[in-house]
DNA sequence: GCAACATTGTTCCATCTGGATCAAACTTGC
DNA sequence: GCAAGTTTGATCCAGATGGAACAATGTTGC
């Protein structure tokens, strides 16, 4: 069976969804993950902590974690490694004493131009297939799942 | 702001299909892959290696990275597992001595059955606030964006 | 007021990860 | 025929990962 037809068959079975969505993920993950430990010497995950701080100043951690559903200590040590490089800073909150703010620095607003540039251009990258209306369908379609009740918390995957 | 304006928010920027899409993965990996290390004690890698052995008997190592593109490494340790576990059986190439070619045992095949109906539950869960027009419009077009030549190879994440 | 419980974020540690290296088998060029 | 290069898959190892336990703070119920 030739390459091609591999990924017609198992893109055709009962799990194609799965397939399709789990293919396109696994193959930008692989591009995306190696570039920026590579080019910012960070995991993903500080990138996008960094991503969601500049444009919430004042985020605490656990609002990080809505955004971006990692485990707990992944968010910690990502914020832990962008204080350490004075890309972000802590700031005690007036009203919990558990908690702490989050704001962006000028250096890691600086950082983050070239951050989301390149990001935007590799978006456009594996976007490209698409017209721009389907680009807009296939956006709408894709917030429709992430609005939905049992992707975060599974009935049949207890 | 809100949790919900923080996800509106993040959703609307120059990134946001890369968010939404992120957004999707990260929540349902973190449901999968915990649910199948639990019930199957094996990486989510092992089970998808089963999947495509089932599906194509006499599968080489090499062809389930083109299903699945992850690292090597990650390939040969799931397929050992596989092996050690009886799911799966490896048997010598004629043509070629360094390849093995990969058969599902009578066991593996049981096993998969539960593995494909709860992954398939799992789907319809996620794919739940679609209709089956709009499911199948995202599939059409989520495979369109798998088909790109830009999505495993990138010229602006070198 | 305070005991029980919940929430926030950090640390610990066994396990996993993936880039690099390796060995074996195959292919190419001459 | 064979040296150089390539492909396939296994192994090594430094560093990452995530569940669990933890400390500190806040909330609830009485």
């Amino acid at each position: 069976m030739s390459d091609d037809n591999l990924l017609e068959t198992i893109f055709a079975g009962e799990l194609k969804e799965l397939m399709v969505v789990s293919y396109i993920v696994l193959g930008n993950n692989a591009v995306t993950n190696r570039f920026i430990e590579r080019r910012f010497r960070m995991p993903v995950q500080a990138w996008s902590a960094l991503y969601a701080i500049e444009r919430f100043p004042g985020l605490r951690a656990k609002e990080i974690r809505q955004l971006f559903p990692r485990p707990q200590n992944t968010i910690s040590r990502a914020v832990a490694l962008l204080e350490k490089r004075k890309l972000i800073v802590q700031e005690a909150s007036d009203s919990d004493g558990r908690e702490k703010r989050l704001f962006a620095t000028d250096e890691g607003r600086k950082l983050l131009v070239e951050m989301i540039d390149v990001s935007r251009r590799r978006q456009d990258e594996w976007l490209a297939p698409l017209s721009p209306e389907e680009r807009s369908t296939f956006f709408d379609l894709a917030r429709k799942i992430a609005s939905g009740p049992r992707l975060l918390s599974s009935t049949v995957m207890l």
